[in-house]
DNA sequence: TCTGGGGTCCTAGGACCC
DNA sequence: TCTGGGGTCCTAGGACCC
């Protein structure tokens, strides 16, 4: 029996628990740049503000007491999440952590009722230490799971936030109730596709045959359709294991022309990404830098292009993939456009230990090695960025904008910058800023 | 004025091999 | 009129997820 646990409404719980004033309002978080909207309040999806709405049409739905914006603070959300999971992992068999606010896990007991009774339990004790509202859902599959807690949160009778499909007439009939659009695995293309064959509910779509199912999507498709069936053959990766990709773009807060500001936004997604890859014990072959016009703008011709080079041999140095992401970037960047965005992407990912050395540069990977060691130490005892190539300290002409945070608390703006290397607890809103300075670590849960 | 970021997997088609 | 058969590997693009 699989468990899905889901945070409700998540980046936006997770502001309130800081900001209880925004109980009972229509509140939205905000993509990066102030972009668009990523996470909102049920008041907010009340008054009908879809997902992803652009944040200067969000004034165009009315609230009596105004909708509240807010700039997004993935280091805090991350912070509460890790609390989160761990009280999910004291009674979880075999935890995965499948995004920042949604976990899969195996249930303990073959009864029903003493599993309901265990999550029930769970519920209250997240809401209780962390103060985040969770929906629990269980059933045979982790699609059947997901439809269960998709239920159980949008059903207001249903206090304890659990409910379990584990009998063959209750799954039936919430497949009968189940939209193909909220089926795990259906996104809005096939979604189209199985509306225009006539197919409006789950409960059509487990009918089909295999082989329809097939040609309508793809293997996938096939796996979602047996999930709903009652087979188990959906496996996730959890995101604690090394990625197969890193990649670090950012929309500019503007539109940018001139080479070395865009290079300077290019080196320092290099520089992030290599830090990341370093952290998950990889050494990566490929890199790809990306720019990008901006597609709105009617009045500047369009630029997108991207470039793919494969570097001597698998690193993780620095050094060498900021060296190589500048070669891509000069040989794609042109004079004559304006850009509004970059990406840097690291491809042909393996671990470290796997890696066959090679004959040419074993001398220079085992200096480069040494040295990132020791800048990676510094920067985790003294915060992010505290040493660095000289070429990626630059002026952050492309920083993007974020004008909406929650609290003027400086503390609390330092979990939302991309120099907050380390966000301690907090527990006094107002307490001196010098001593919101200091690394508290305190790791257990209030 | 203003429209995000970071992932995984699958497939079709081209290049290349014998 | 007429142009083999059977593979593998790589990549770009498209679908999905949060």
């Amino acid at each position: 029996m699989y468990a899905l646990a889901d945070c409700n409404n998540f980046f936006v719980s997770c502001e309130r628990v800081f900001n209880p004033s925004l109980n009972g309002r229509a509140v939205v978080v905000l993509s990066n740049n102030d972009g668009c909207a990523i996470s909102r309040s049920n008041e907010a999806k009340a008054l009908g503000i879809p997902m992803g709405c652009p944040a200067f049409q969000i004034k165009n739905y009315t609230d009596p007491s105004g909708v509240v914006m807010l700039s997004a603070r993935h280091v805090l959300y991350k912070d509460i999440s890790n609390r989160i999971m761990r009280i999910l992992g004291e009674v979880a068999i075999d935890l995965e952590v499948y995004s920042v606010d949604e976990a899969f896990f195996k249930l303990p007991y073959s009864d029903d009722i003493k599993n309901h009774e265990l999550l029930a339990a769970l519920v209250k004790k997240i809401y209780n230490y962390v103060g985040v509202p969770v929906s629990i859902g269980f059933a045979p599959t982790r699609t059947l799971a997901k439809i269960a807690s998709h239920v159980a949160k949008k059903d207001p009778q249903n206090t304890e936030r659990v409910l379990g499909l584990t009998r063959h007439d209750d799954i039936t009939e919430i497949l009968e109730k189940t939209k193909t659009k909220d089926i795990w695995g259906v996104g809005r293309k096939l979604n189209a596709k199985l509306l225009s064959c006539g197919i409006h509910y789950a409960s059509e779509f487990v009918r089909l045959p295999k082989s329809y199912v097939q040609r309508i999507g793809n293997i996938n498709l096939v796996r979602t359709q047996q999930e709903l069936l009652g087979n188990d053959c959906i496996s996730i990766n959890p995101v604690d294991i090394a990625h197969k990709s890193i990649m670090n773009s950012r929309t500019f807060g503007h539109v940018l022309n001139k080479k070395s500001e865009i290079s300077d936004a290019v080196l320092s997604f290099a520089q992030a990404c290599a830090t990341q890859l370093r952290r998950e014990q990889s050494a990566a072959l490929s890199v790809t830098v990306y720019l990008r016009g901006d597609r709105f703008r009617q009045d500047l011709p369009f630029y997108n292009n991207s470039c793919t080079v494969r570097m001597e041999s698998h690193t993780s140095s620095t050094i060498e993939i900021t060296r190589y992401a500048l070669m891509a970037f000069n040989s794609i960047y042109r004079e004559e456009f304006f850009y509004r965005k970059a990406g840097v992407l690291l491809t042909d990912i393996k671990p470290s230990k796997e890696l066959q050395l090679n004959i040419f540069n074993a001398e220079k990977e085992a200096k480069h090695s040494k040295l990132m060691t020791a800048v990676d130490a510094i920067n985790n005892r003294y915060g992010k960025k505290q040493v660095m190539l000289a070429p990626t300290i630059t002026k952050g002409e492309w920083a993007p904008q974020q004008n909406h945070f929650n609290s003027q608390s400086k503390t609390l703006r330092l979990y939302s910058g991309m120099n907050a290397s380390y966000a301690p607890w907090i527990n006094h809103m107002n307490d001196q800023e010098d001593k919101e300075e200091q690394n508290i670590n305190n790791n257990d849960c209030p």
